[in-house]
RNA sequence: GGUUCCAUAGCUCAACUGGAUAGAGCAACAGCCUUCUAAGCUGUAGGUUGAAGGUUCGAGUCCUUCUGGAAUCACCA
């Protein structure tokens, strides 16, 4: 039959062109991928072949065999019956027949209820694994001169108090997300604004003036962060104090606060600082810079940084001025009394205050001038915000109002909107002192670690400088893996009083799969075991060593959809699921003790490239592995 | 009240974007260390996917209604 013969060579001969373009850009496209557009070609083509019906190459739905069945891929028929109009059962047969003629790969195939499982052969498998051992960034596409520019906000801080639990996960999810987007060929540039300004940085400044009684952190030896915070909380305290007292003197609650002391004399201190006050813009920046030292420590801990920050007391202006501009051309409304609004209505949404009547901006104002500027810096073609969920509707009008006010990049901009972290009773609340501390957590997780390091004796032998490193990673990866492995936009609860796990599916057990495998390839060093070679045709893999390969080789696939879906949790998801893969393995088989030397190389190799995806994935995620735990 | 989001094992989370018998971990119980790191591996048990309808070959996933929860609707940020 010259005509299949023809298929046959046509199509080997585009998978060795596929693996070749491979080696020479880099493309992401693992073989496998190759592989599947290429089944689809054939699908379509049987179905021609077939029945003489011609379909389009969306109906062919192929997925990975379950564990459960005999497979490596599955097509699915019912979308096909209504070319066959048979079966489903004689459907897969006939299509089943006509691909394993017709594909050199597909070795036997089995059908199911409708489902065609396809089984490849043992070579399809190792030449994938070859092509992934031999790329260094196998699953990764860097950045290149042609990448699109994205810029991540996250962090976004307010200086006047501590960062918590809630703001780790904002900073893991942004860094994360940053990570990922770069290894999607994206230039990336992590942005963070800082909320340095405002009535609410007024009320600690004057606290701290009215009872610091000079207190420093040096003086006191307390946390930039803290000191300023505790002067936030003081006011609050003080102020309430005062709302109260003039309520029993009749007055009315709204009254009360409108007018109390305490108040009046942080608007004043926010007019001062607007008008460029030198005594109180000096304090503030005291106060400002006291802060920010204790988030440089908290975020040096979190191991989280950016390219660039920007200051909401530098963009503030420049959101005036677009604003103005906006008004004069008519896109902005003035109320009678100055105030500066964006009518929504027609969009369904409410309208905005965007100026105050007494001129001073408002939060959206701030963002305005923000992500003006950002364009101008860098042009970006995509801009993440990655902020809870809790201002979905301030970022939906963000964009609206860029738009109104004509800037066409402004349709680049999206919020990635994450869920609250929330303890058991319920949200997170200052006043009930039930704030998780992202210092204290992290002091917590720290300590956690040495007692476990400790009690199993693991780190015995070790300087104390390697032993507080290897801690210090593993607490980390138990916290950071805890946060990510869930999808960004669900709520999550932790509870405070069941510490986070270390067995089970978290960091540390997948950090400890790594550093077995870097054991074994220490040893294997020492043996002067050669990884490179050896001879395919001597290999008979068992159906986990294929798995194995076949759970490496998606990694290609998770890095492309984690970047697509903005979400971390599928890559910490992916990685559990390997590692796990690979544990039944180092427990089932054996290594470095095999005596057949072909099986040893490549089973060595197995695990060194499982350890190399294990990195890489967990660099994705923010985490770091320890080479010995 | 309007809008948006969520609900899966006792607890914390998955489920290849509509596919096969809904999977993991924790907690519980029973096993596996003289052997490449037991932070591991193997079993047992645990479910009417909040409820009721609908769409179709097929629904945890899509639509409608209801129940329960969260967020938001500030001249706060």
């Amino acid at each position: 039959m010259p005509y299949t013969v023809l298929f046959k060579t046509l199509f080997s001969f585009k998978a060795i062109v596929c693996t070749f373009a491979l080696c020479l850009n880099k493309n992401h496209k693992s073989f496998d991928m190759e592989f599947i557009s290429n089944l689809k070609e054939k699908i379509t083509e049987g179905v021609t072949d077939l029945y003489g019906q011609e379909i389009d190459e969306k109906l062919i739905q192929i997925q990975n065999t379950r564990k459960d069945f005999t497979g490596d891929f599955t097509v699915v028929t019912f979308p096909l019956l209504r070319f066959s109009k048979k079966s489903p059962e004689q459907t897969g047969e006939d299509l089943g027949k006509y691909l394993t003629d017709n594909i050199e790969e597909i070795n036997s195939f089995n059908v199911i209820k409708g489902f065609l499982n396809l089984e490849l052969s043992q070579n399809f498998w190792l030449d994938q694994f070859k092509t992934a051992w031999q790329n260094e960034n196998f699953g990764i596409r860097l950045p290149d001169k042609n990448s699109k520019t994205v810029l991540v906000e996250y962090s976004s801080p307010n200086t006047n108090k501590p960062l918590h639990l809630g703001h780790i996960r904002n900073n893991l999810l942004g860094y994360s997300i940053a990570k990922i987007f770069e290894a999607n060929n994206n230039k990336v540039i992590k942005t963070n604004i800082v909320n340095d300004r405002g009535i609410h940085i007024c009320k600690s400044m004057l606290a701290w003036q009215k009872w610091g009684n000079g207190e420093t952190p040096e003086s006191s030896g307390m946390k930039g962060d803290f000191l300023v915070g505790k002067y936030y909380v003081k006011f609050d305290q003080e102020y309430k104090k005062e709302i109260q007292q003039l309520i029993s003197e009749g007055k009315s609650k709204e009254e009360a606060e409108q007018n109390a002391r305490l108040i009046l004399q942080a608007r004043e201190m926010l007019r001062k600082w607007e008008a460029g006050d030198d005594e109180v813009v000096a304090l503030w920046k005291k106060m400002n810079n006291w802060v920010y030292d204790g988030f440089d420590v908290t975020y040096k801990k979190l191991g989280v940084d950016f390219d660039k920050i920007y200051y909401e007391s530098d963009t503030y202006k420049v959101g005036k001025e677009l604003v103005l501009k906006g008004l004069e051309k008519g896109k902005l409304i003035k109320e009678e009394d100055g105030s500066v609004w964006a009518d929504l209505t027609n969009k369904g949404l409410d309208k905005k205050i965007l100026l105050r009547s007494d001129g001073t901006s408002v939060y959206m104002t701030q963002d305005i001038g923000t992500a003006y500027l950002r364009y101008k810096d860098y042009q970006f073609d995509k801009h993440v915000y990655v902020v809870g969920n809790e201002q979905d509707y301030h970022f939906k009008v963000l964009k609206i109002v860029l738009e109104e006010l004509g800037f066409p990049w402004a349709k680049n901009i999206q919020h990635l909107s994450y869920g609250m972290v929330e303890l058991p009773e319920g949200k997170m609340k200052s006043r009930e002192g039930t704030v998780v501390d992202a210092d204290d957590l992290i002091a917590d997780m720290v300590s956690t670690a040495r007692q476990i390091s400790q009690e199993l004796g693991k780190l015995d032998g070790l300087s104390n400088e390697e032993i507080e490193k290897i801690i210090h990673t593993i607490a980390l990866g138990a916290l950071k893996y805890f946060l990510l492995k869930v999808d960004p936009k669900k709520n999550m609860v932790f509870n405070p009083k069941e510490s986070i796990d270390f067995n089970g599916n978290t960091g540390p057990f997948i950090q400890y799969t790594y550093a077995r495998i870097q054991s074994l390839a220490r040893k294997a060093a020492e043996n002067k075991l050669d990884t490179e070679s050896y001879q395919k045709e001597k290999l008979n893999l068992d159906t986990k060593e294929v798995q194995l390969i076949k759970s490496i080789n998606k990694f290609a696939v998770i890095v492309s959809e984690a970047g697509e879906n903005q979400n971390p949790a599928i890559i910490a998801n992916y990685v559990y699921e390997l590692v796990k893969e690979y544990n039944q393995f180092y427990h089932d088989f054996s290594i470095l003790k095999e005596e057949n030397e072909d099986l040893k190389r490549f089973r060595l190799q197995l695990s060194v490239l499982t350890g190399r995806v294990i990195k890489q994935a967990m660099a994705l995620l923010g985490i770091d592995v320890p080479e010995k735990m």
